[in-house]
DNA sequence: AACTGTGAAGTGGTTCACAGCA
DNA sequence: TGCTGTGAACCACTTCACAGTT
């Protein structure tokens, strides 16, 4: 019988990630005054095939032209609407050890149409402190007693786990009460939300674990 | 027609990155005295179903017993096994910023089998200063002309690119020369590599991007 | 002739559902 | 009865290959 899956209006997130790469080398193309290019230029740019470029800009609605390649500053505009770059996501950081940090100092954000826009710890030493680079944003670290006033007064949606293992849950619990719902988690637990709140899950450890298996698996052939 | 496919006796990527979840838990239930387990259990525990323990654990070469559950030690032996943990992955991260320093003060990498046994920049500041937390390891930073000796010295296959994007080409060729096999990618760029060297790359502001664009289409409905 | 856009097949992974066994 | 182990269906994404268009 098998039903027709009438939906699917939205981009897959395999294609979410590339097109901010694409938006990269499109604006570099137009600097250097190029008008058109091919989905083979952007595909060496990016590492991929050039059927797997043709199929990601298919979903924002193209307008290639066969024969001739795509237009270098519609396109650029077309995937930014894609992206919706438009508007600006504000999120916030909980846990500024380094890894907060790299993320509160890292400088490709505004391009992406995201902002961080707040810092906390439970830590009392680092309250008031800063962080954040010259070329981002440097923002005071405020208490976890804050955060939910203040993820409401500045319409805060998007929300970065980066504390230790030990504190993520109960940083998760609090930041689902203060009405987030988006989360990127970088601490190494699984993060139980409700299902009205989205998270993804990083590990770096498990990246390097999924490397060091494969790597064993060559050796041993 | 279609070949039957014979290879895959290799443990697929998701698996790869659930096993270790399986194992703490396992850890944990063993302290408290627990003989057998449900794959139901674990499934709560890591956030999947319990269909996908069960697949997972089928990779493995499980001995469960239907009806009854798996014998937590035996289970936990079997995943250490699978996930080759007897041996100990060494590894050098490239780019000591605060990225960089994260990683090289997880303390968790060594109950993954694995270990940061280098760290290099550029930077002549750094090189001699120490990075690494107490329950990690403490290591002095060396200077980029040290790699490829240090490499083959110390037996690494596995780094870590830590830099900003505009050193991460340049860095992973010396990598690559230095005879590096696997590389985990923190910078935002893609890195060209010969088809001998695996690249997993890992963009914090793509995972964040793909929130706030979910997070967009949800708010659109 | 050259390049796009896309059905159709292929692939890696998840889910379903149930047979098999203690 | 209760749980495992696994074919078969399903799903998201990639790749292939080629028809369509300038």
């Amino acid at each position: 019988m098998s039903l027709p899956r009438l939906r699917r209006r939205e981009l897959p997130d395999a294609t979410i990630a590339r097109l901010p790469q694409y938006i990269r080398c499109l604006s570099q193309l137009e600097n250097a005054g190029l008008r058109t290019v091919h989905s083979a230029d952007l595909a060496a740019h990016v590492g991929v095939s050039g059927a797997v470029v043709r199929r990601d800009l298919s979903y924002v609605g193209s307008y290639g032209t066969r024969g001739v390649g795509y237009p270098v500053s519609e396109l650029r505009d077309s995937v930014n609407r894609a992206l919706g770059l438009a508007t600006e996501h504000r999120m916030v950081i909980v846990g500024v050890g380094h890894m907060g940090r790299a993320i509160a100092g890292y400088t490709g954000f505004a391009e992406r149409g995201l902002r961080v826009v707040g810092l906390f710890d439970i830590d009392p030493e680092l309250i008031g402190s800063k962080a954040g680079n010259p070329g981002s944003e440097v923002l005071e670290i405020m208490p976890l007693a804050d955060l939910a006033a203040f993820v409401h007064t500045n319409d805060v949606a998007i929300a970065v786990v980066a504390t230790p293992a030990s504190a993520a849950q109960s940083v998760a619990d609090l930041l689902v009460d203060a009405g987030i719902t988006s989360i990127l988690n970088l601490s190494a637990v699984h993060l139980s939300v409700p299902d009205t709140v989205v998270v993804r899950p990083v590990d770096l450890a498990t990246e390097i674990q999924i490397l060091a298996v494969h790597a064993a698996a060559r050796g041993r052939r």
